[in-house]
DNA sequence: CTACATCCTCTAGCGACTAGAGGAGCAAGC
DNA sequence: GCTTGCTCCTCTAGTCGCTAGAGGATGTAG
């Protein structure tokens, strides 16, 4: 029978580390687990897949209130899909949009690398292109 | 002559806010500029002109070590050009880098939407990928 | 008995801002 | 002169999702 372990082999288990998964109880995303005599967390399987859960989660980009909604979600397996098809949608239409502004950052940067003639500062098209907006071709959104 | 103006329009013009302008001197990215009697800022065209560099630059994604470091090339047009040219070409790599694995997670997360069958949450495919890693095909790395 | 690992709590720091409090100064209209 | 409304000033604290470190208790192996 399975009776449990501590939080270096929950962290090693699911992945997230020991001060992240006191952090996370904390915030009330994760449970607080039973404690031992001496204090000690004592993890169930239930709370490892309550953390693997949320470590996927963070992995696939989804905030921590996002992630709320969702094992809220799945401890009711009785709701309709429909809030979590659409929290999975908002989510890819960040991904997309991020990915479509940082292709369009990447076309830049390649051209003001390119453009590069490796002599002085002076006529280096890096620092030109840097300080001259009206020199590249396209709008920036957020960067990152 | 240009005689300089207050922060709010130097906000306009450059389109970074006022905090942030204020921010950046306070950091140290922008020098203090002058002060009007009555204490106010008054930011002459050298100070839009590097207002704009740092504005661009952020778009870009560098983080403001690198456009401490990019200013002062700006300001030394004697230099070489390579560390300007390596500043460029190692966010160029973050941003490839970023984009593989953004691209990856917009696979995963359109498998799970389109694996949806709009049922109940017992069987939702996106609250059943989340709970098991071992249903998605690829490894992920940093989201965001 | 002594290392050493693991655990505990608590506070502070990261990056790049952003928000808000609380107040001063100035122009225009009455 | 007086009020309204705008811009400006400084300062502190909050954002997000952790991460690092202090300082201490407990557990295990040799």
């Amino acid at each position: 029978m399975f009776t449990g372990v501590p939080i270096g082999e929950a962290a090693r288990r699911s992945g997230v580390k020991a001060p992240t998964i006191r952090y996370y109880e904390q915030i009330g995303l994760l449970p607080a687990p039973s404690r031992l005599d001496n204090n000690r967390r004592l993890y169930e399987s239930a709370d490892l897949r309550r953390l693997a859960f949320i470590r996927h989660s963070r992995e696939l980009g989804f905030d921590i209130d996002a992630i709320r909604t969702l094992v809220s979600l799945q401890d009711d397996p009785h709701q309709s899909c429909g809030t979590a098809d659409a929290i999975a949608k908002a989510r890819l239409s960040e991904v997309e949009q991020r990915i479509r502004s940082l292709t369009a950052l990447k076309a830049e940067l390649e051209l003001m690398i390119e453009g590069c003639s490796h002599g002085r500062i002076a006529e280096c098209r890096v620092i030109e292109v840097l300080a001259d907006h009206g020199k590249c071709e396209h709008e920036h959104g957020s960067a990152t």
